[in-house]
DNA sequence: TCTGACCTTCCAGTAAACTGGAAGGTCAAG
DNA sequence: CTTGACCTTCCAGTTTACTGGAAGGTCAGA
């Protein structure tokens, strides 16, 4: 009988959290021990750490539980798990170009404020620097 | 006098947004035509896309408020001006640099499921891409 | 027996950034 | 004088991924 909190822990996750995905359709439903207690298979924690990969490279819960719920009835899920790296990557280099352009444009600014001279900013006046 | 939707719509965002950004203190509240309507200024616009860029780039209101008040506080020193500009910049900086190693994780992800069989997919480990 | 660490359910709240809708005012055109 | 497209305020809901807490059940050890 592997308990809910012990199961959590050997995935890095909470109780809390576990009981979360089962509510999401992530987990499939627990056995229960005698006493009411949720009694998880082995195979859980792998299906956890599955989950905590995809959460680390930015997949939502719902994409992952598309993966899972593929997998769950038989096919290999690969396919869809490359299409949807594919997707992720796509926005993953969208978003660091806008960052990059931004910062570009931050980087101006500071520049400006760092070369000028403290000394000579009055505070009663609007700092030219922005 | 420009109205609130007309403004909005320059800036690609709707008149619901800026009334949000308002409450926000992101744009400051807007002189009022005698009917009561929102009479922006046209530097609005680019203000607008300031916080849009922003946005898009993954910062948070905060963070581009902060930007912001900083470019309205004339009264702020300037080295405190230049304080939170390096602030920013370093968040940026840690940003690219967070998104640019998720990235790289993905695109190992994605070059083993693009060279991988579909076949191969273990199904113990539920897909060995992941 | 009692304490403490587990476990159970259910309900609420959090942050972020809107979005929707109700109820009503304004104004130019037909 | 009415229609329709604007505008106003205020309040409530959405999404994501949890997290907290109340109220109570279970069980091993001192």
């Amino acid at each position: 009988m592997i308990r809910i909190g012990e199961t959590a822990a050997a995935a890095g996750l909470t109780a809390k959290t576990l009981r979360f995905y089962e509510d999401r359709g992530l987990l499939p439903a627990a056995d229960r021990a005698p006493n009411g207690y949720r009694d998880y298979p082995h195979e859980t924690v792998s299906r956890l750490e599955f989950i905590r990969r995809g959460r680390t490279a930015g997949l939502t819960l719902a994409q992952i539980g598309d993966i899972l719920s593929v997998r769950d009835t038989g096919q290999a899920p690969c396919v869809h798990v490359k299409d949807l790296l594919a997707n992720q990557l796509r926005d993953l280099d969208a978003q660091i170009a806008e960052l990059t352009a931004l910062r570009a444009t931050v980087a101006e600014f500071h520049d400006a404020a760092a070369a000028g001279d403290p000394a000579a900013c009055d505070p009663e006046r609007i700092c030219s620097y922005l």
